[in-house]
DNA sequence: TAGATTGTTAATCGATTAACAATC
DNA sequence: TAGATTGTTAATCGATTAACAATC
């Protein structure tokens, strides 16, 4: 397991900087500083320098961070230097697009990490089906266990709110330990599986709140 | 304008009690404590109370908060009480898919507020399609002028990450004030304008780090 | 009245910012 | 060496939690 836990909010950005990081791997830059980074990711230097200290000392002072190391360290932290198996639950609308934009990415981006090999529907139309020709729609009812067999660590949940927690659940008996809920319904998990909630109408009603 | 400023996450949080109040509402149930609505939305009872207290009194001592009148309150803050126009800027297969599950979800549901009545693209072979036979895919050209027309406040962005701080430029001039970024990008926007990130990479990036 | 639960204050906890010695 | 920038410590800021008097 992880030595120290990291806060969520440096975990976010550090995800930020690794983003970020590619443009100046693509301009062939060799070092950048906080100071750069900061400003390009949207942050200020001195966070930059806190969070990277947290994991390790990967600059040199005077010079900055070279930034194929810095690239490399952070997807090693981020597990983005290694196929992260996930599955589509909920092959609704939604969850087809949803996942159709992360195949095609992968397709595009060689070493884009998440591989979308499962996909979900309660729907008996839709079993058998396939998502960009390669993935195929499988029943709820075997979602532990595909999801075991295929060791799928990952899950980008798209059912019914009503639907959501059960799905979850079964997810985490077959094994898998992270959650992205589009769902709008709050998804209790245990200690040591991961959730975020993307539910659409949350952020837009947060939004609301600023007009 | 606001006379004080919310933080973010209480924000956040009155997004999650007023979508759990429904659950109370539907119900018919007349009252609810701190206690209850914190266990239901997932947060402690202190930080319920804390968060209500710092936009008014809404609770009775001994008795809790009143169901109905607790839920047109947070309406009222939350802005949940008007019509939101929205605007899809990007119409390739995510934002459509997106832009649908407003749309539908605005049919089934008559309070919901955000309505979709303006969706714009670059490529000239989509303008003229409709969604759901209601919404005409205008050019990227006339965004600020429709945003204008049509007095949209809210932006949800689904363009290519080398599109995005333009187009949102673009409805910021029309008079758009708050953004859902889909794109795979940071976009600056100045003060008062509110702007979220919901860059999917970004989401399951932050989850594996927890694997 | 007795029991329950609020609104609020004080205490704690954690994250951000500022500053600077260390050092490339 | 001189200039620049890191890693880290201390100071500040803000959010959460605990506790309880007020009161329905």
């Amino acid at each position: 397991m992880r030595q120290f836990k990291a806060p969520d909010v440096v975990v976010r950005r550090l995800a930020v900087y690794l983003r970020t990081l590619e443009q100046y791997s693509e301009a062939d830059r060799q070092y950048v500083s906080s100071q750069e980074l900061g400003q390009l990711a949207g942050f200020t230097p001195a966070q930059v320098r806190k969070d990277l200290a947290m994991f390790g000392e990967f600059g040199k002072q005077g010079v900055g961070y070279d930034v194929h190391s810095l690239q490399q360290e952070l997807k090693r932290i981020m597990h983005a230097d290694q196929v992260l198996n996930v599955a589509l639950i909920g092959a609704g609308e939604l969850g087809i697009a949803l996942a159709r934009y992360i195949i095609r990415r992968g397709q595009r981006q060689d070493d884009y990490p998440f591989h979308v090999i499962a996909a979900f529907d309660a729907d008996p139309h839709k079993i058998g089906l396939r998502l960009e020709r390669l993935v195929e729609i499988q029943p709820a009812e075997m979602i532990s266990e595909v999801i075991r067999e295929l060791a799928v660590s990952l899950c980008v949940i798209t059912v019914p709110a009503t639907a959501a927690q059960q799905v979850v659940d079964a997810a985490i008996a077959g094994g898998a330990r992270a959650f992205l809920n589009f769902a709008p319904a709050k998804v209790s998990v245990p200690e040591g599986i991961a959730l975020t909630n993307a539910d659409m109408t949350l952020e837009l009603q947060q939004l609301a709140y600023y007009l």
